[in-house]
DNA sequence: GCTTCTTTGTAAGTGTTTTGTAAGAAAGAC
DNA sequence: GTCTTTCTTACAAAACACTTACAAAGAAGC
């Protein structure tokens, strides 16, 4: 998921039933998952945690977990690593943290399966707001088993796990800035980015400066996906607006 | 409430609302809260400044703010404690300020309580570009997520989030001035507002010298959504009051 | 380690859409 | 009938999206 939805601050109580929620904290640094530890616990979740990847992964194969948040970098097995591990037994929301200076493995953790991503430093009431959203997504949406991650309309299809942008059943070869964008996009389809919003969303930190690289890469993107780039069929202009990609059935 | 991105006089004049926004400068060195203000006020924001933690722990209890700008380094509190202090209290979004010196993994990797980070000396045209980004996905995007974002009278809606106007299911293209005009119109169906107010409330600044402008903008809504202009029934004229759009169910 | 290929960002130029202005015509109020 | 307010029209200027080419940065191959 990307950085787009958001629950305000305050709280709503209506998710939380009967059960209660086991999360757990990877993080070697011991003062951060101390800290969420307080505010996941406030909350009423039930917190582990584990200070090395090898940890998190015998604990994920051992425990009733609901949601793991993962930090990248960790001794003896790093984040990435244990992501993967985890994914290949159960399908649960991951939660990636990483320094800002390890800016380009925003890419790498959400292709290797994490459910969202979060950079220090981190507005700890934004992350259990991303907590509980995860949570209600994968319970109330039945068994945490079914999530597709493909997205569709008309013929245009992105598959956000494998990667794969197919037209019409053919392949189109996309770089990651523009699957970026195109996972943006036909997620909200219908829905209008001004290219400020996806210059934020896809690239992840606040645009200055005159910005014609969004418009360059909706370029590309409408040279592989349109039949006539002149006349757009999904990635259409909103004047003086946005961009958005058409909902059709 | 009102938002319609558009661009004016090369700056780009982000979605602001209706209301000002209130930023909080806490920083005991009073040239750079000061060269701060000015870049701030040049956006239009409301400025506040705080010399030291205390001040701005009991500024951010007083006053009514939107984001906080927090140094580090500050007599009496430092910018850590007083950030963890408020975020106790209020989930607003806050941005810290280091000097280079600092050890860069100690700052973030203790401080989780910042939405952003900046170290000194840092280009106040990127701080002011973060203030941008973190004051939209707060405010309008924060608390947009759950409305439904279409309005609609009689045979006319529309679509806030797909910028859609249709008339009787019928699709009709506006600009995107034409599109503020009959958002603010339609959200507030069968209120009057005098061509001065909606140029306010559309374009987002004062309107001096009488405002033909409005008027031309009107007539071209009406051609677009009006079968006979001359007779409209949804953009009414109210005599030497202003227009509203009838509220029909 | 060097070269080659891919991806990405920038800059400048082009054409189109949108917008504001001005000025006269029409319509409502009294 | 007169005065005020709104409507209409046309035009020029500004804003915007689109295009192209090129250089820099990264990744892949040898």
């Amino acid at each position: 998921m990307m950085r787009v939805g958001r629950q305000s601050g305050g709280r709503t109580c209506t998710e939380r039933v009967f059960s209660v929620y086991s999360i757990l904290i990877a993080d070697d640094d011991k003062d951060i998952a101390g800290a969420i530890e307080i505010y996941l616990k406030a909350e009423g979740y039930h917190v582990l945690k584990a200070f090395d990847g090898e940890e998190a992964l015998a604990m994920a194969g051992r425990e009733e977990l609901h949601l793991i948040i993962m930090d990248i970098m960790m001794p003896k097995m790093d984040g990435l690593r244990a992501t993967m591990k985890i994914r290949e037994e159960r399908n649960i929301p991951i939660i990636m943290l990483s320094a800002k200076s390890e800016d380009y493995d925003k890419v790498t953790g959400l292709n290797i399966g994490a459910d969202d991503y979060l950079t220090k430093p981190f507005n700890p009431l934004e992350l259990v707001a991303r907590v509980r959203s995860l949570i209600r997504r994968y319970t109330s949406l039945g068994s945490m088993e079914q999530q597709t991650g493909v997205y569709k309309t008309g013929g245009l299809h992105i598959d956000d796990e494998s990667k794969i942008v197919t037209l019409d059943g053919e392949p189109v070869s996309v770089t990651p800035t523009e699957f970026g964008i195109l996972l943006l996009l036909t997620k909200n389809a219908g829905k209008v980015f001004s290219m400020e919003q996806i210059y934020e969303m896809v690239w992840n930190e606040p645009s200055y400066s005159p910005e014609n690289t969004v418009a360059v890469h909706i370029r590309r993107i409408r040279e592989k996906i349109e039949i006539d780039p002149k006349n757009p069929r999904y990635l259409k202009v909103v004047w003086g607006i946005g961009y958005k990609i058409e909902k059709i059935n």
